[in-house]
DNA sequence: TTGAAAGCGCTAACAC
DNA sequence: GTGTTAGCGCTTTCAA
């Protein structure tokens, strides 16, 4: 727990400059095979690892790019960045992660801390639509930043996501075609792209005859509320056909008070959901979900990321075509 | 995405030296008002942001701690991750957090990153009991290592941990007194101390009559191996009276098996856990699992990094004691 | 091929 | 109270 060891040391152990061990760590330089030896001999001998930001400040680039999610104990969150983590594995990088805890102000403040590392890049699911533009628009004036999944118009960088209104017609479509006709929502509040495109769509496929305003229930992604919103449905008269939720978290929730309440889903009311993380396939019933191309998306991500957009001029979009996956929760297969 | 504001530029700008600059930055200085006033104006007009790596090479100290997790996907971590957060923020401090993969290799890789980073400490999760040791002891020769939960005897740092033994004597004492008698027990390989210790404490808690070698299933702490398992337990003739399982996700996998087999927990099968994760509170029936108390052992880690231990002396240990939450998997309340 | 020296952006002695 | 200067550990000219 004392000193670090620097180059200095490695060079001072093999017998050479500081200059020839650092381009033997380096690799790529040519140097006489045999101080080479010498020199890694050092390093493994004393436990050399090089200074990540003595380097950075030096090259201006880390080979790590830093990710900042609103909660990390949503699983599709955790997906994200386990692809991501993969993506980056295939060119030796590696990624960093921070916890927006769910708070624009939270969110900044991993923003500025990750920059502040030198991170070469910038991988943001955004808290908020409105919030979270100025820490995002300033961010990007000094590295890459990216967009993922949730939009903020104001930020002006790149973006990945997902056709939203499309896995919402899936969802409606699926439930209809088993039979349902009333349609209750259960989502979160407008605060982000996908919350508001989630319920925008759902306005426009649901005609107001199967869709009273008591059937419309708007709170946060998380299993909390998926539990409080449930039990307004079964205090709020007859159940719908169908449950039309937001995020698996939600659905989960909704799930446990159906369950509670010796509801039977699916032959009392169905339910349906977005993300298809772990957990729908953990409940009982599992859950239908949609599924969002995850690995591709990563992948691409992390492309825009490496051709590092012009986030002056027009910002880009990518939107991919989700895909819904029936499980029990709707009647299964 | 051009370059950086600097201090220099900052100092420029407000018609002053570097080193005022810096003072008035770092706020604890005596520095003339007037000064201090136009540096930060500038600072507000340049869009100033410190990097914070350059002030790390000088300082030696960067106010995060890295983290290390066998798996990001395994919500017990999470929980940890999330209770060590809350801890450092009640001090400004911030945590980066990496995944090992459940591989040793990458394990070593990310905690020379986040050495590299110059994070002020390193807390770990280890992968394993063996492979694990040197990554951490060649670590903990530069900054404070703390293992958490899993304990390497070979790395030689401080540890906070929970008491297996004594979790699994409330699993095993809990499942006898509702009437189970015959006992299976579906654990992960004997690669961590954690695993080491519950099935010791297993075995010597159930007479060998009740724990013929087919109850006895060892794999991996995941859900893949829950289900696996799961089936073996079906396909090897009658089931025993309860079944313990040594983490939530292996006991998910478990009860999804038996779901599918028609079997009922808890009436024809009891099952206790190990983790008390958010997972088991979502299944059907909820888990009666064993719960750590993350809180105090997150407060507790940080307290020990703080005071960084001299490893070299004897490495502390700190053993907390965990305590069983009985829900639907065992008959409730 | 190798070494000496400069400098990335910052702070902390040390002078004034 | 303020400025000058010397590094933190690294890479990279520029000479030799």
């Amino acid at each position: 727990m004392n000193r670090r060891v620097t180059v200095r040391d490695v060079a001072a152990e093999a017998g050479v400059s500081q200059a020839t061990a650092s381009r033997v760590l380096a690799g790529n330089e040519s140097v006489d095979p045999a101080l080479a030896r010498k020199v890694h001999e050092a390093t493994r001998k004393l436990g050399y690892t090089a200074n990540v930001m003595a380097r950075a400040l030096r090259t201006q680039h880390t080979g790590t790019i830093g990710v900042v999610v609103p909660s990390i104990s949503n699983p599709y969150f955790i997906s994200v960045v386990e692809a991501l983590e993969g993506v980056l594995a295939e060119t030796q990088r590696s990624l960093i992660l921070c916890d927006a805890r769910d708070s624009a102000a939270v969110e900044a403040d991993r923003i500025a801390l990750l920059l502040g590392r030198m991170v070469d890049g910038l991988i943001v699911i955004p808290v908020s639509a409105t919030e979270s533009a100025t820490a995002l628009r300033s961010a990007s004036a000094q590295r890459p930043v990216l967009q993922f999944d949730r939009y903020v118009e104001q930020a002006g960088t790149d973006f990945i996501g997902t056709d939203n209104r499309d896995g919402l017609r899936q969802m409606v479509e699926h439930v209809r075609s088993r039979g349902g006709e009333t349609l209750a929502y259960v989502g979160s509040r407008a605060t982000t792209s996908t919350a508001v495109e989630r319920l925008d769509a759902f306005r426009s496929l649901v005609g107001t005859s199967a869709r009273p305003e008591h059937w419309e229930l708007l709170g946060e992604y998380n299993v909390d509320w998926g539990l409080e919103a449930g039990r307004r449905l079964l205090d709020g008269g007859p159940l719908p056909d169908a449950i039309v939720c937001s995020a698996d978290l939600i659905a989960v929730g909704v799930l446990t008070v159906l369950k509670d309440a010796g509801v039977r889903v699916p032959d009392d009311v169905k339910v349906v959901s977005y993300d298809d993380s772990m957990m729908g396939r953990i409940t009982s019933p599992t859950l239908t979900s949609v599924r969002q191309p995850v690995e591709a998306m990563a992948r691409e991500a992390i492309r825009l990321l490496d051709h590092g957009g012009p986030s002056q001029d027009a910002p880009r979009k990518c939107v991919f075509t989700p895909r819904l996956i029936v499980r029990e929760s709707t009647g299964g297969t």
